[in-house]
This record gives structure tokens, sequence and C-alpha cells, in this order.
DNA sequence: CGTCACATTGATGCCTCTCAAAGCTTGTGG
DNA sequence: CCACAAGCTTTGAGAGGCATCAATGTGACG
């Protein structure tokens, strides 16, 4: 029943400290302010973490597809800061806190994966960061192609980089009109 | 000669380790596509880390003041992806990438307080994030005061937060006369 | 074959960037 | 001690760009 695939380092944990859940399109796995039980990895579909700010309007932090694992930044927090929908029928599994914490204390291997995780993410971050401060439209969505983001849909990629949508894709019709990229189907895009 | 203070984890590190060096105003520790010697600790002063981009322009990605470490994401990483530059006279001690992942291996406390900070950094970069997509530049400026982003200069936190300084002294201007802000001094502002 | 979400383009108004100028604060050197 | 320079602070005016509203086209799926 367990013939999944679990990603390094997560492999290392015992099997019996696996917990799958199934997810609807649009559940939830946890909302923001709830407890944290741990870090969660996707067997099947995708996740995304989204924060939600006061004035309606949301934010996509982080996608989490196949094999991938998410919210490893909670365990060492005691509450969610954001909330984990499924954008796609999925199949998630819970790696407890404390099953965790533990494999960090007995195994130093593990504990440098799960640091090599960390750093990636917060490079990922920066270069995002880097992303939104670029004011113009269009080059903003050039480099949102560039660092190979449109994963989704245009109206997603639109939510991610701070754009309406309608700017996103009068963006993408200038940069084929500037053949900087090409337009390889619905939705898609690629640079020359 | 090393009676100043290195912040845990680091201060796990062996004395022997440590190098020390000067920086002068303006002066960087590393730059972008350096290859990478280990993470730093401030022992006096300040530094900011900075992305440049093509196009000219340039974002802080992290300010490090004194007892802070800056450069952790650059031990799984085999150059730096952005300048350390000194953003006063500083000092600031090497913590080389062998010794800390030496520290790794042996001290299962070290790492999990490493972890614990990488995951800190994670958060607070989700959260500039979700500020730089709040798009009326009074409610960003708002949201910037709030997160205590506010420790140098407005032209600086300006540069931070992705907006004119103009448009932010603007802002801050209007939220006083809303008195969700009060005016402490020649450039500092506090939630009321 | 109808519905739904995504894709695309047009028109309008507001908001921020940019350029410009003037007041303010601090530090430096004569 | 004063004058000057340099950088921050503040406000004004104009232009351009993005958000918003609106409408139509298009592909996917039941």
């Amino acid at each position: 029943m367990s013939h999944f695939i679990i990603p390094s380092p997560f492999d290392l944990i015992a099997a019996p400290e696996r917990r799958i859940i199934d997810l609807e399109l649009g559940e939830t796995v946890f909302r923001q302010g709830d407890e944290t039980k741990g870090l969660y990895c996707v067997i099947e579909g995708s996740l995304e973490l989204i924060r939600n700010h006061q004035n309606g309007h949301s934010v996509v932090i982080y996608k989490a597809g196949q094999g991938e694992t998410f919210a490893e930044a909670s365990l060492y927090s005691d509450f969610y800061h954001c909330d984990a929908r499924a954008t796609e029928p999925s199949k998630v599994v819970l790696l407890s806190k404390n099953s965790v914490l533990a494999a960090i204390r007995t195994d130093y291997a593990f504990a440098e994966k799960l640091m090599k995780r960390l750093g990636s993410q917060i490079q990922g971050y920066r270069r995002r960061l880097e992303l939104l401060t670029i004011n113009d439209a269009t080059e903003r969505t050039f480099a949102a192609i560039t660092d190979q983001m449109l994963t989704g849909s245009i109206m997603q990629l639109s939510r991610e980089i701070g754009l309406s949508h309608e700017a996103v894709y009068r963006s993408l019709a200038e940069l084929v009109r500037q053949k900087r990229l090409v337009k390889t189907g619905r939705g898609r895009y690629d640079v020359t």
C-alpha cells in the first residue's frame, strides 16, 4: 500500500510514520493560523501555498508538484503562515514534526539534505524578489518565462508575478512581436 | 583578541576557525559569481546583500546588522548569487564552509539551530513577497512600516519595497494624515 | 452541445514614475 | 564660526503604463 515514492531525505523516515491524505480540487491541507503538524509530500497532483492579505488579494508563495515536499519552514513554527490548497485532485502524505525532528537528531545526512532544500528555497525566493522589483510589465513577464515559471495557466502566473492577467497577455504578445518569445501552443511560450 | 560575540549556533565553532575581515564603507566581502568560502557574521557595523540585474537596477535582498549572520544559503552553493556590501565601516568574521559543514555533522543541536535560522529566513522572504504584491503604494508603505522595515533611511526603504522615494514620502504623509502613523522624528515613523 | 475557465484584445481612468526644484540636516574645512 | 557641499526630505507637474471593466474568442470536458 506504500509503493509510492518519497523524495530524499524524507525516504529515510519509516513508513509507519506516514499518513496519506486524499484531496479534492480546491481542498486545503491546512490554513493560515492552524497549528503545525509537520510537513507534507505530494504523492500525486499538485498544491499551492497561498498567503491571504486582509484586502482580499492573495499571493501564491509556493507551488509543489508531484514528488515535492512543502511546508518545511513550519518545522520550527507553531502555526502555518499560509493556506495549502490542492490545484487538482491530489494525494499528500504527512511527515509529522516529531518524526522529522527525530530524523534530524539521529541522522546528519538527513539534516544536511534538508538544509540543502531550505537553502535552495531561499535562493528561489531571492530570485523572485528580484523579479518583483522589475517595474516594466513586459520585462517582468519575460524574466518569469526565462525562469521557467509558466507551468500552469497564465492566469496563475499573473497572480504569482503580481500583474493583472491582461497585462501579462499583452506583454506576451509584445514579446512575440519582438521575437524574444515564440508561442508553442495555447498559453505556452518559449524563449527563442 | 576574540572577545566579540558570535551568535548561536556559530558560537559552537572553535575560535581558530575564525578569520576577521575589516571593511570600509561600500567595500564588498564577496560579489555575485565569486566562489563560496562560507558564511559570515557581523561583528560590528552592517551589510547588505544586493542582487544586480542586467538593466542596472539592483535589489537589497538582505540586511545584516551587528551580531547577525549572512550568506547561510551559500553553504550548498558553489558561488555567491549576490554582492555583500558594507553600509558602514564594519568588521565581519568568516565561518568557513568546511567548519560549518563539520559542525552540522558532529553536532545535531548546531544543525537544528541552523535549520531554524533558514526556516525563519524563508518565512521572512514570504512575507516580503506578499508585501511586493500589494499594488497600492500607501498600503505597501504601511505594511513595510508595520513590518519594522524602516531601519535606515527612507531612500533605502523605498529601494527595498520597490517604490520610488517620492511615492514613499507621499504615502507616509498620507498615512500621517489618516492618523495611521505618527512621525517621531526626521525620517522616523511609528504605527499609532 | 452547452458550460466553464482560460485566452485575447479594446477603451478608459487612475496611480506611480520621472523630472524638477526647494527646504532641511549634517558634516567638513577654511 | 561660518560657508559650503552632499545627501535626505518634501512637494509640484506631466506623462506614461498598468489596473479595471468589458466583450468576444477558444479549447476542454462532461
